[in-house]
DNA sequence: TAAGTTTTTTAGACTTGTCTAAAAATACAA
DNA sequence: TTGTATTTTTAGACAAGTCTAAAAAACTTA
């Protein structure tokens, strides 16, 4: 239906466009480490085919077709993630690559079985959550550590940064997603923040606070 | 490594060569319905990188690189072809086309734990053997029906012919893979052949005898 | 508001893979 | 062996997606 070039624009507008509104060029063409001008000639592509509202100059939000296109790559990529951490797996810092190449398999019946096999996870494997067969999905309404008073606490259910560095760094202090975590302190000096896990203490820099999310 | 039009043409040079010698440039059009003038395109482009050996005029052979290359396509091709049918309960008629889309995902690794995964499959839905992950496998030595001899049989191995409809015919007769029979009579007027499967008696065409194979 | 800076778009070129039409090589048949 | 048919290759063009360099628009900031 679309190029894997098109999917990758419209997903990278999608994810632009959850915390802005319109989204630029330039942002764009950041995200896709590509040159504006090259962005320029896609979003041009993508608003004679009515998949993004775009007036030169203006930047560009989705159409409602155009977010449904990218909620249902994101749900394939979700999908392809889960599959590969819990039924071959692979460590949750690994997936990512191989589901950008997944996620273009355009088979709709093909996901909606891959869910039903897997019966239909909520989240994948860093707790963002995969939207159903009809692009419904519940937003995460996480805090980062950061962001949370000294003594209270919660659950670890996401992350901001998807990097393998910060996956393995986290895997390594065993910060998984489902561990009940409660800060202690927070350093004047340079913000970290001191967590209390089970009967454990452990320091983290402000850097890694601002980028492990929870569910209070 | 090398592009999903590369990887294609090399499967259809392997598959060509596998009951001939050379391959000409027009068979290859043919099976990728595409022109000869692509195809020549294409053929000098493997050539340059060592995959083929090619002299003008002369047609192709796949070199040991590209023979490893196309291998391991059909490997991919045939692992998630029974990824499809066992653990997704897809029908053996509706996994083709996907399976076209999947052997182009990359990752060795992948490919190798979905093996493991599904306990090392020996061959795919269609009976077609499975590569394993250093390219080897036993090529099947099999008989259609229509060159066996009257009051001998054997086990329904594999098929010939891979169209959906010709696998739909084979479903609702029940002639699936693992299913004994014997030749009973072969009609001398058109060559149809009368087959026994269990107690029941079995009329198929000579056109359906040629394309089903059967391992004595 | 008038520069100057940054962002975005245009112009023109390149790569990959495709096509049609025409030329060259090969195969076949009288 | 000579002429015809077939196959294959070349020549030139096109679409998708990318790039650099330059022009145009929008934003800053004094
Ligand atoms: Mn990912
Ligand atoms: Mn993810
Ligand atoms: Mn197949
Ligand atoms: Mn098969």
């Amino acid at each position: 239906m679309y190029t894997l070039t098109e999917e990758n624009y419209l997903k990278a507008i999608y994810k632009l466009s959850v915390h802005t509104g319109n989204v630029s060029t330039n942002q764009i063409a950041a995200l896709l480490a590509t040159k504006a001008s090259s962005v320029t000639d896609m979003l041009r592509k993508l608003a004679d085919k009515l998949l993004i509202n775009y007036t030169r100059y203006q930047g560009v939000s989705l159409t409602q077709t155009g977010e449904k296109v990218a909620v249902n790559i994101i749900r394939r990529h979700r999908l392809w993630e889960y599959f590969l951490v819990e039924k071959l797996n692979f460590k949750w810092d690994e997936v990512h690559d191989m589901a950008e190449e997944m996620e273009h398999i355009s088979s709709t019946e093909l996901i909606d079985r891959l869910d039903e096999f897997m019966g239909f996870p909520a989240r994948d494997p860093h707790g963002d959550p995969i939207p159903d067969c009809n692009g419904n999905f519940k937003i995460n309404d996480l805090k980062p550590v950061s962001a949370i008073p000294v003594h209270s606490g919660g659950i670890i259910s996401g992350v901001r940064d998807h990097s393998s560095a910060f996956l393995q760094y986290l895997e390594k202090q065993e910060l998984t997603i489902g561990k009940k975590i409660t800060v202690k302190e927070i350093i004047s000096y340079d913000n970290a923040v001191v967590l209390q896990m089970g009967n454990k203490n452990l320091h983290i820099s402000r850097d890694v606070a601002n980028n492990l999310l929870i569910a209070l």
